[in-house]
RNA sequence: UGUUCCGUGGUGUAAUGGUAGCACAGAUGGUUUUGGUCCAUCUAGUCAGGGUUCAAAUCCUUGCGGAACAACCA
């Protein structure tokens, strides 16, 4: 990546506001007639579909203005912030194909100049520090509709102020005891002016700069210096952080005062957050579901964290089309989690291999077929594409068929095996079904056809026409597998603003199955974790990375239209 | 009864004063050795009133509706 200058006529065009503002900035010759983004994430839990959006935006401005964009760590509150974290942001970013510019960037690395400009605010008349304890606080800052009222320390001596701060650095206070706050307008109608507050106590080990600091910068005092030190032309984020806005420029004006006018001077825009039906999607929601054991780790295929779309067989490539086929907008926006699984879709039909499994099997033996003869037949692995080519399979006598593709009594639109009916084999020959054998329970336990040998695949009289075609493999040279169904953990309701239910009644509990006598093409035995496949009419599978030895373990991905991963609202 | 932001088919998103388009979802038909894919057709929209203009989704205005803001979180 580079950050060479952006000249005007190049790239595709992007319509969306956030790249007119940009252009808009470009063409009156604003910050050098440079662009720089970044993606600023809180190690504070793992990366998911909404973040994924973001990042898609940052990166992709990036690439459109051959810029650059960073990843810088906003860790300003050591009480809820992992390395774990870091290192799961790292990788799914890496995984989603976008480079960061240079090294990693960490707010902690700023907290010795964010320190001396608060020094300087003081100097300036523009801080100040307050004893006043959290309920005071609370209760001197009015409301959204009512005027705040000045704190009884806002006319501390500027030298009454540096002391007390160095003290609060030096750790001579508890933790609430006092805090620094920025005097500008406790009346303001924007509470975020009624004199935030800058720093706090926390007498915490933070992960990166361990105790050197007892004392934290708040998000609103960070953000805009950090984006300053770096060099960012725009700080792009959701529209909840809009309010802020006039205090990030407060905050920026006020470090600047008295400094030349700077070359870039970031600028926050905001857009609207995704918000996607019946799906979990706050990180706070995501957090308690994995400590409760619900589900069973961040990266579970169930939720939409970007490791968990990753174990599901989701592709980076998707995860693209999706973000720029819900678009960038400033109005409130619930997307249909069907558009999600529309990307997949696609994306998956044109690169999974076609292969065939059986879920719940039934044997189904070929009456007029030589007992102990094999044969070797082509299948295509994906006929969207004819380049990746065949591969044999083996056929024999005595085959497994889908459990569901049996009807003794079938209805009039059914397409599959029933008594007298014929279907085709998949790559194989037609078959037509002359006797069933059941137990005493009634179930289905072998099914006696004669085949056409006229009808192989790619003979002659192969083309004639059936009513359907059946998945199979041979019973002989199949391999067992298990297969788990994951199925989305979904909200009953669609989002709804900040309502904050309880799970037990929010969350669709019984959502993963697991199939443990499912019968597998032997081919399958090779497969590695991750890799893709469409089972013949079952759906999309990822292979889940806890495949071990002797065991095959699938992730059912994205079902087909009406199977069994579709969605029903109760 | 504060401030700010936002209202285009069911869901998203374009149209930046000049033919309301695209995608998903839904429906119908066709092709198909996956009830997949693919193809075709259909359904359905500018929150409301007033104003400016030859011309308004777009500009102005008044309503109405929705969202954000009162963490020593980000």
């Amino acid at each position: 990546m580079t950050t060479e200058a952006f000249e005007p006529g190049e790239g595709e065009i992007k319509g969306n506001f956030i790249y007119q503002e940009i252009d808009r900035d470009l063409a009156a010759g604003k910050n050098g007639n440079k662009v720089l983004t970044r993606f600023p994430p809180e190690p504070n839990g793992y990366l998911h579909i909404g973040h994924a959006k973001s990042i898609c935006i940052n990166f992709g401005i990036a690439d459109h203005y051959k810029a650059a964009c960073n990843l810088r760590f906003d860790d300003t509150n050591p009480v809820k912030e992992e390395v774990e974290y870091i290192e799961s942001i790292r990788e799914d970013v890496t995984w989603l194909g976008f480079t960061w510019d240079g090294e990693v960037k960490y707010a902690s690395d700023y907290f010795d100049q964010l320190y001396e400009w608060a020094v300087k605010l003081i100097k300036n008349g523009k801080a100040y520090v307050c004893d006043l304890t959290p309920d005071e606080i609370a209760a001197q800052k009015g409301t959204p509709t009512t005027p705040g009222k000045d704190s009884p320390y806002r006319t501390r001596s500027v030298e009454e102020n540096l002391n007390l701060f160095e003290r609060m650095r030096k750790g001579e206070f508890k933790e609430g005891e006092r805090i620094l706050r920025a005097k500008i307008d406790m009346s303001s109608p924007n509470m975020h002016m009624r004199d935030p507050i800058m720093y706090r106590i926390l007498h915490k080990h933070h992960y990166r700069t361990g105790d050197k600091w007892c004392i934290y910068p708040m998000y609103d005092y960070t953000h805009g210096q950090s984006d300053f030190i770096e060099g960012i032309t725009h700080s792009i984020c959701t529209l909840e952080f809009e309010v802020h806005r006039p205090l990030y420029n407060w905050f920026l004006d006020q470090i600047l005062d008295g400094e030349p006018v700077p070359v870039v001077k970031p600028r926050q825009i905001e857009f609207a957050r995704l918000n996607l039906n019946y799906t979990v999607m706050s990180k706070r929601k995501l957090l308690e579901l994995v400590q409760k054991g619900i589900v069973s780790g961040w990266d579970d295929p169930r939720i939409p964290t970007i490791s968990g779309l990753r174990r599901r067989g989701y592709t980076p490539e998707s995860i693209h089309q999706f973000a720029e086929k819900v678009g960038v907008a400033r109005r409130d926006n619930i997307i249909d989690v069907a558009l999600l699984e529309f990307c997949i879709r696609e994306d998956l039909n044109k690169r999974a291999v076609r292969v065939n499994a059986v879920l719940d099997p039934v044997k189904l033996i070929i009456t007029n077929y030589p007992q102990d003869k094999v044969e070797m037949l082509d299948s295509v692995n994906n006929p969207e594409d004819e380049s990746m080519g065949v591969r044999t399979i083996p056929f024999s006598s005595e085959i497994y068929i889908e459990r569901d593709d049996f009807m003794e009594q079938p209805p009039k639109n059914y397409f599959r095996l029933g008594p007298g009916l014929e279907v085709r084999l998949k790559s194989a020959y037609i078959i037509k079904c002359d006797d069933f054998k059941k137990d005493d329970s009634g179930k289905i336990t072998e099914v006696y056809c004669t085949y056409d040998p006229e009808t192989r695949s790619g003979m002659p009289q192969s083309h004639r026409k059936v009513k359907g075609t059946l998945h199979w493999v041979s019973a002989k040279h199949c391999i067992n597998g298990e297969v788990r169904l994951y199925d989305r953990l979904f909200m009953d309701e669609e989002p709804d603003g900040h309502e904050d239910k309880d799970f037990k009644e929010f969350i669709n509990p019984g959502s993963l199955k697991i199939l443990t006598n499912c019968k597998l093409e032997p081919g399958l035995a090779d497969v590695k974790p991750l890799d893709k496949f469409q089972f013949q009419r079952l759906g999309y599978f990822c292979v889940d990375a806890d495949s071990g030895p002797g065991r095959l373990v699938f992730n059912k991905t994205v079902g087909l239209k009406d199977s069994w991963a579709k969605i029903v609202r109760k």
